[in-house]
RNA sequence: GGGAGAAUUCCCGAGCGGCCAAAGGGGGCAGACUGUAAAUCUGUUGUCAACGACUUCGGUGGUUCGAAUCCACCUUCUCCCA
C-alpha cells in the first residue's frame, strides 16, 4: 500500500490507429485536468502532419500535448530515447500538479515506459553493426543464427531465423556489452515501475467499423494534401525512423508514376489496416487493460463518463490524495 | 453470323489422368515482439464427431480402376473476323 502512495498516477489511452484516441484523450483530459504525453513513434516528427494524423491545434482544444512534432524527420529515434523524454515530461506535468495521460498507438513505447524497462547507456554500435552485416552477407544468416544459438540459446529460441534484424541485433547487443541479451532483458525488468497506471484501450466490437474508419480517414488524408506532403518529405529523403511511416511510402509509387493515385490509396488503406491489426494483437496481451468498445456507446460523452467511472473506482488517485 | 479461347477454393492465379483439399500471391484470422516498432517476423485459412471421413475446381452426362485434368452437350465470359 505504501508504495502506491509514492507512485505517479498515469492514465494511458491506447488503441489501434484511427480508433479515436485523439478526441477521446482530449475530452478525458479536459474532464480530469490532465496534460497529454504522446506515445506515437511518428507524430514525434515534424512535417508529417497529415500522414501521422497528428492532432491539430483545434483538436487539442487547449490541452497541452507533449512529445509531438519536435524532431526532424532525418533524426533517428528509439524506445530508449522515448522513455527518457517521456519520463521527463511526466515529471514536469506531475510537478505542476496536473494529471498525466499517455496517449498513443505505439505499444512498445507505452509498455516499456510504464513497465519501467531500463535501457542502459550503450556504446556506439555502428562499427559492430557494420561488421555483423558484412558477415551476414558473406556467411549467410544461418551462420549468424548458429552463433547466437551458441552464445545465448535462450534468446535464439525466441527468435525466428527469418527475423534477421532481431537476430543481428541480439548478437550486436552481446558484442557491445559482453552480456547475453537474455540476461540484459531480465535485468531491464528488475526495477519496479514508478508509475501507478490505468490502461484504456479504444476498441471496436465490430472490426469492420474500425476498418471503415481507416478507409475513410485515408480518403480524407488525400483530400487534405497527403500527396503534397509526401512530395515534400521525399525531397528531404531521410532514411531514418521516419521513413518507415505508413503514408508517404505508399504514395511514393504514385509520385514515381508507377501506380495510380487510386492504387496508392488502396495500398495505404491496406497497410493501415494491417497495422491496426498488429496493434490490437499487442494490446490484447495486456490483461490489465480496460477495453472501451467505441461502437457500443451512444456518443463520445458517454465513453468519457464510462472511463471516468473506472478512474474513480480505481485507487490510482485516491492513494495520492490520502497523502495530502 | 463465322472463328479462337476461357470458366479453379474469399480474390488473383498454377495445375492438364493418380503423389490434389488442389502450388504461389493477395486478402482474412491468430500470434511473437526490449534500442529503426506505422518496423520486423511467424502460424493458419473447404467442412466435420478431424492422425480419419465428407463435399469442392461453371452445369449435366460420359470415358476410365481412377478426372480439376479426357469426351459430348449446355450456360456464361473474352477475343478475332463479319
Amino acid at each position: 500500500m505504501s508504495e502506491v502512495i509514492n507512485k505517479i498516477p498515469v492514465i494511458s489511452v491506447v488503441g489501434p490507429t484511427a480508433s479515436g484516441k485523439t478526441a477521446f484523450s482530449v475530452a478525458l483530459a479536459k474532464r480530469i485536468g490532465a496534460e497529454i504525453v504522446s506515445a506515437d513513434s511518428m507524430q514525434i516528427y515534424k512535417g508529417m502532419d497529415i500522414a501521422s494524423a497528428k492532432p491539430t491545434r483545434e483538436e487539442m482544444q487547449g490541452v497541452p500535448h507533449h512529445l509531438i512534432d519536435f524532431l526532424e524527420p532525418s533524426e533517428a529515434y528509439s524506445v530508449a530515447r522515448y522513455i527518457k523524454d517521456a519520463t521527463e515530461a511526466i515529471k514536469d506535468i506531475h510537478s505542476r500538479g496536473k494529471k498525466v495521460i499517455i496517449c498513443g498507438g505505439t505499444g512498445l513505447y507505452v509498455d516499456s515506459l510504464l513497465g519501467n524497462i531500463v535501457f542502459d547507456e550503450q556504446p556506439d554500435n555502428t562499427e559492430v553493426r557494420n561488421k555483423l552485416r558484412l558477415r551476414r552477407e558473406k556467411d549467410g544468416i544461418e551462420a549468424i543464427y548458429r552463433e547466437l544459438q551458441e552464445i545465448d540459446p535462450e534468446t535464439a529460441d525466441t527468435l525466428h531465423i527469418n527475423n534477421e534484424g532481431r537476430v543481428l541485433r541480439a548478437l550486436e547487443t552481446y558484442y557491445l556489452t559482453g552480456e547475453k541479451p537474455s540476461v540484459l532483458r531480465a535485468r531491464s525488468r528488475s526495477v519496479p515501475t514508478p508509475y501507478n497506471s490505468l490502461y484504456f484501450c479504444l476498441n471496436y466490437k465490430d472490426r469492420e467499423i474500425l476498418y471503415d474508419r481507416i478507409n475513410r480517414r485515408v480518403d480524407i488524408m488525400i483530400e487534405n494534401g497527403l500527396v503534397e506532403e509526401a512530395r515534400e518529405y521525399f525531397s528531404l529523403s531521410p532514411e531514418n525512423t521516419s521513413a518507415q511511416a505508413i503514408g508517404h511510402k505508399e504514395i511514393a509509387g504514385y509520385l514515381r508514376g508507377e501506380i495510380t493515385l487510386r492504387e496508392a490509396a488502396d495500398n495505404l488503406k491496406k497497410a493501415t489496416r494491417h497495422y491496426a491489426k498488429r496493434q490490437l494483437t499487442w494490446f490484447r496481451r495486456n490483461e490489465n487493460i480496460h477495453n472501451i468498445y467505441c461502437d457500443t456507446f451512444e456518443n463520445s460523452e458517454k465513453m468519457v463518463d464510462y472511463a471516468v467511472g473506472i478512474i474513480e473506482n480505481s485507487e490510482i488517485y485516491k492513494a495520492g490524495e490520502a497523502l495530502e
